[in-house]
DNA sequence: AGTCGCAATATTTTT
DNA sequence: TATTGCGACT
């Protein structure tokens, strides 16, 4: 039975319509979502009837977990948690006459990015005239949507960092009505093939709801309790979609200001302090005892967040009390660095007693885990990466379920093109031919036969083959991708020859053991692009979603900060916390920016039980980097450092001892003449 | 003309 | 690691 401290018991049972609970790190957060949960189940609240809102399908699903482990497990069986897009992706599916969307397909960022290369490639869009990158303008697009602001505000705050001045307005009116021509074609064509991108989904739905009372109604006879974890992520797109309820449900919500970190996605902490007054008929309440932390990590914590102008109003203060001091090993570069982990982890497990699921080590980039990791593959360290590329985003398994894709959706143009293409000997040009006439006929007629009798040749039969393979097997979607692996092994082990057998081979039997858990082609696709696990380093698993682990291998994480939240861990390494990493030397635009990365590192720090160690090396990757992005030239990276003035006491400096270091050439480039020896004379 | 294979290159953060 | 560009081959 969980123990619950006053506070903790205080919103747990929290008898007003509105909450919004302000929980520090290590405070106890996850836990009392938990707990309210299961309080109102067990006063007699329908399970169905409440949904639990969170970042992450990582943290949905434990917290359902945890809610079924505390009441009997019948009572909670219906409790339904997940992401903001994955619940509005099940109510666009539930109701399909509310939404009318149904039937649509989920395209990932990959799509997403094809889509607009094509809207920037189609004539008279004047794509010329902007020297914009397609990614560029997606997430311009993206960034208005989810802050809810007008084309012309976010040019200026993506393009010209939110600068106000006549010169701007000018430079804007001129790139203004090119984007829109090719947002709008961008708009045009996902409607044309049915696509929803990730934003779409929270827009179907917010819409509705806050345009249509009739919908509202309906709404409220399901859901009578919402609760929402990191509340101080959530940007106005998903205020929007909330704000309808706020009459129909009671909102539970629980965050904590310091650790807002979304704000490249919209996301501004301020909400959390202005929730009263968005909010009628709420409180706020707080939980500040941490837990999780002994008192040095958390004085090294708050001096952090004291030294921003920022006042947060935060002083952690430890219920464990004493323990050992923050290291900062200084390390020259990022294989000694990798070592040092690399040799205290084994150490720790040897002599220490630890297994590996107590380490925990975070970065601020998924590329700076590239080193480490193959450290780790070395030295046989059992691992899993947090916030890499999902399983479904890999090529190899992209090439597969574009099939299951054309036969879902007929007009998927993009999946058309990359089934089309996977065959040795059809290039864009052929592929965009036949696409033509596929488009141009009934979808009911098209079948593997037509295919083959468009596609003259041996292409034509593997495309047929590979057509009927799914197509036969509609409603058993697990049959359905084994038949088709079966036909494509040969060719798909053709086009990666390089790591097919170390790598990509041995994700096909997971893919198998996914699709049997789906009944239809639709659901199967849509919900592996929600769920975002990654499928690197071994045990593969699906989390969160269908997919129990296989087996749970003891296992060290490494994960981005920005996908640490909620995780924690007895020992806790922190890469690279060097100048020009944090903070970032990509986001020395404002000084908004340089605090969100100063709360960045604040959460990686606090996510340490017992033990701190953060690296930092003299000689990273990135420790060169180009001025051309830099805005400001004279801003001095080294004035912004965060570890700049660290009182001496706080932490212990470490230099790793006798380790490895990689056999090094000079630090830079001398310019020397090449000498081959040769008289020219 | 269309397709393939090699080499170079550049990587914040996520649903 | 995935994408892009270029030269070569059919």
């Amino acid at each position: 039975m969980e123990q619950y401290n006053k506070e903790q018991k205080e919103a747990i049972n929290f008898k007003g319509k509105h909450l919004l609970l302000l929980a520090g790190a290590g405070t106890g957060k996850t836990k009392t979502i938990v707990g309210r949960a299961a309080h109102l189940i067990e006063s007699g609240v329908l399970a169905e009837k409440i949904q639990i809102l969170t970042f992450t399908k990582r943290s949905a699903s434990e917290i359902v977990e945890r809610v079924k482990a505390v009441i009997p497990e019948k009572n909670a069986q219906a409790l339904n948690g997940s992401t903001f897009h994955s619940w509005c992706n099940q109510l666009i599916t539930n109701f399909p006459n509310l939404f009318g969307a149904a039937n649509f397909t989920l395209i990932d960022a990959d799509d997403q990015l094809s889509l607009m290369k094509m809207a920037c490639g189609n004539k008279n869009t004047g794509y010329g005239k902007v020297r914009i990158k397609p990614q560029k303008i997606l997430d311009l697009f993206s960034f208005a949507r989810n802050t809810r602001i007008n084309l012309t505000a976010a040019i200026r705050m993506q393009l010209f960092k939110g600068k106000v001045d006549s010169e701007t307005d000018e430079e804007i009116e001129e790139v203004r009505p090119v984007l829109e021509l090719l947002i709008r074609e961008y708009q045009k064509l996902k409607i044309e093939q049915k696509y929803l991108d990730y934003d779409d989904l929270l827009l179907v739905v917010g819409n509705r709801l806050n345009k249509d009372e009739e919908a509202r109604k309906i709404l409220s006879k399901a859901y009578e309790h919402i609760l929402v974890d990191e509340m101080q992520d959530t940007n106005p797109l998903q205020w929007f979609l909330l704000a309808p309820f706020e009459n129909i449900a009671k909102l539970f919500c629980v965050g904590d200001d310091a650790q807002s970190i979304y704000s490249f996605r919209g996301a501004d902490f301020k909400n959390v302090h202005s929730f009263k007054e968005r909010v009628v008929n709420s409180e706020i309440k707080k939980l500040d005892k941490n837990y999780r932390s002994t008192q040095e990590i958390l004085d090294l914590s708050n001096w952090l967040l004291e030294k921003s102008p920022i006042i947060y109003n935060k002083k952690l203060s430890s219920h464990r009390g004493a323990g050992k001091k923050p290291v900062i090993l200084n390390a020259t570069n990022q294989f000694e660095e990798a070592n040092y982990i690399a040799e205290k982890i084994l150490k720790d497990f040897r002599d220490g007693g630890k297994r590996f699921s107590d380490f925990l080590i975070l970065s601020r980039s998924q590329y700076y885990t590239k080193p480490l990791q193959a450290v780790f593959l070395q030295k046989k360290i059992p691992y899993e990466t947090y916030g890499g590329r999902k399983f479904l985003e890999a090529a190899h398994i992209k090439d597969v379920v574009a099939i299951f894709r054309v036969i879902n959706n007929p007009l998927d143009q993009i999946a058309w093109m990359r089934y089309l293409t996977f065959v040795h000997g059809i290039g864009e040009v052929r592929a965009s031919n036949y696409l033509h006439k596929i488009l141009s006929i009934d979808p009911e007629d098209i079948t593997g036969d037509f295919l083959s009798s468009i596609i003259p040749g041996p292409e034509g039969e593997k495309i047929k083959s590979y057509y009927d393979a799914v197509s036969s097997n509609k409603h058993n979607v697990k049959q359905a991708v084994s038949k088709l692996y079966e036909e494509m092994e040969f060719d798909l082990a053709l086009k990666y020859p390089k790591d097919w057998i170390e790598k990509r081979k041995g994700d096909f039997p997971v893919l198998e053991m996914l699709a049997a858990h789906y009944s239809t082609l639709g659901e199967f696709i849509t919900e592996g692009i929600l769920d975002n696990s990654t499928g690197l380093g071994g045990t593969h698993m699906l989390e969160g979603s269908k997919i129990k682990t296989t087996e749970k291998r003891d296992h060290v994480i490494i994960s981005t900060v920005h996908s640490a939240k909620g995780l924690e861990a007895d020992v806790c390494f922190v890469l690279n916390v060097s100048p020009k990493t944090y903070p970032s030397s990509y986001s020395l635009g404002s000084n908004e920016e340089i605090e969100e990365e100063r709360r960045v590192l604040y959460v990686a720090l606090t996510r340490a039980k017992n033990e701190l160690i953060i690296t930092r090396t003299t000689d990273s990757l990135n420790a060169y980097h180009s001025d051309t992005d830099r805005v400001d030239e004279n801003m001095d990276i080294n004035s912004a450092y965060f570890l700049e003035e660290l009182p001496e006491n706080l932490v212990v400096q470490e230099t790793p001892q006798g380790g490895y270091r990689k056999p090094r050439d000079t630090e830079k480039p001398n310019n020397i003449d090449l000498d081959f020896g040769f008289d020219f004379s």
